[in-house]
DNA sequence: CACTAGATCTCGTGT
DNA sequence: ACACGAGGTCTAGTG
């Protein structure tokens, strides 16, 4: 991997660094005492302080404080970014047009300027979303009970996509809604819209909310509605790899 | 500010870099080549590359790729962040309780171990929300339009909170949906939502959808329901400061 | 390009 | 601690 990294660079040095950095496509990082200030979809405006920035090669741009996960300003991919000194002080720019917007960084003070041009070709396997609970119940419709059958998935409806229809063993009709974490009212709501589509039918539809649990709210107005939750937790399974989970959890 | 950065440290001296980081609670950042695994609200794993890592002192743990603007994995704040040898390799996990989940990268090669001690004790101000548009309206109701008069702000019905409940000058009632951004269909539902909560009302009911704009479909669905939209877009001056917009795009 | 729906969403607020 | 709603949400997928 190549990289560049100098500690305390002044204003000249550390635009060289940075404005080296974005024309090579690299992976930018700054630790500096910096302003900020953004303007688009909304506007904000953050004093000084140490900050760490990082402009990546597909024009995202982050400006993260020491505190929470997410960067307390940024700019999505594909922004235009670039360094430019303004008043003898180095800023580090991104813009958008469509929505325009932009984020400018007045950096008072650089602590440490870096470029890192890495491979990493490989992209995240991940499992345990809902989409993977849909594919499970699919290849297994006997998860949800004995004899049900899936019909659809994906069923267009006025106020939305059903996520499986199908039919019990009596042949009736059954609107599956999942979610692959805990299940609020508004999953409900969202159910008993689905069945709303359903109202000039003359026979009865059975909803059911398909998660690992419920709020306690959520199960009262299921009640309230005359649907069913199925508990069913996402599947947690690799393809191909059914023993990262013993030991994970007991490392050192 | 106080900080350590080195490059290329070997295994022990990147584990020292980091585990003084950590105790200090400093910001820890490193370059390095690594793998991932995550375990916990789901489960993931990323093959060996070069990605960025940062710890902040409140135990937030973010991996960084290349591209995009989100972390390829993550810790949320308050996660049990540690260093430690395993086989020769350092790694980096954090932990949580509730969730319980975990997150380790194993750590290849080191590019560059680094940690800061920075003054950060500003919080970000910003303007432009859905609770400014509706604290606007409250203020100045003619926005709306003349003669309007707002009787309640988050008044509840079974359906959710109205944003703003009023009167226009004829004394029929009005409920306000707002949103600071486009307003698509959803918006236009969830109003339609409120309005059946007043069914058994004698007396017609004026939805409105404010917001700065509306999307086709939404437009459509508004007139369907006999809706109305009032174009208002949300305010974006700060509180005793109002010239910043002006040449904010024309920088340099 | 616009729109939809999910997310290890995160983050604040209220209970 | 939990539930709920908003977000400059972001992101992937579809039309």
């Amino acid at each position: 991997m190549k990289f560049l990294s100098e500690k305390n660079p002044d204003t000249k040095r550390s635009y060289e660094i940075v404005d080296e950095g974005l024309s090579k496509k690299a992976v930018v990082v700054i630790v500096a005492r910096c302003e900020v200030l953004y303007e688009g979809r909304a506007r904000s405006r953050l004093a000084a302080g140490d900050r760490m920035l990082m402009v990546k090669p597909d024009g995202s741009f982050l400006v993260h404080q020491d505190r929470n996960l997410d960067p307390v300003n940024w700019q999505p991919p594909k922004s235009k970014c670039r360094a430019y000194i303004k008043n003898g002080l180095l800023h580090v720019e991104g813009v958008r047009r469509n929505p325009p917007e932009r984020l400018d960084v007045e950096i008072q003070n650089t602590h440490v300027a870096s470029y890192f041009i890495g491979e990493d070709s490989k992209d995240l396997e991940q499992v345990g979303y809902e989409a993977d609970m849909v594919d499970m119940v699919v290849e297994s419709p006997d998860l949800i009970e004995k004899g049900f059958r899936p019909t659809s998935r994906e069923y267009a409806t006025p106020n939305g996509f059903i996520d499986i229809l199908g039919k019990d063993k009596n042949g009736t009709l059954m609107v599956l809604e999942f979610k692959s974490r805990r299940a609020g009212t508004n999953a409900v709501k969202q159910l008993k819209r689905y069945l709303d589509c359903f109202e000039d039918h003359k026979e009865f539809v059975r909803g059911v909310l398909v998660a690992p649990s419920l709020t306690e709210e959520a199960s009262e107005l299921l009640n309230k509605y005359e649907m069913e939750f199925k508990e069913l937790k996402p599947p947690m399974e690799f393809d191909g790899d059914k023993n990262l989970t013993l030991d994970f959890f007991s490392a050192t």
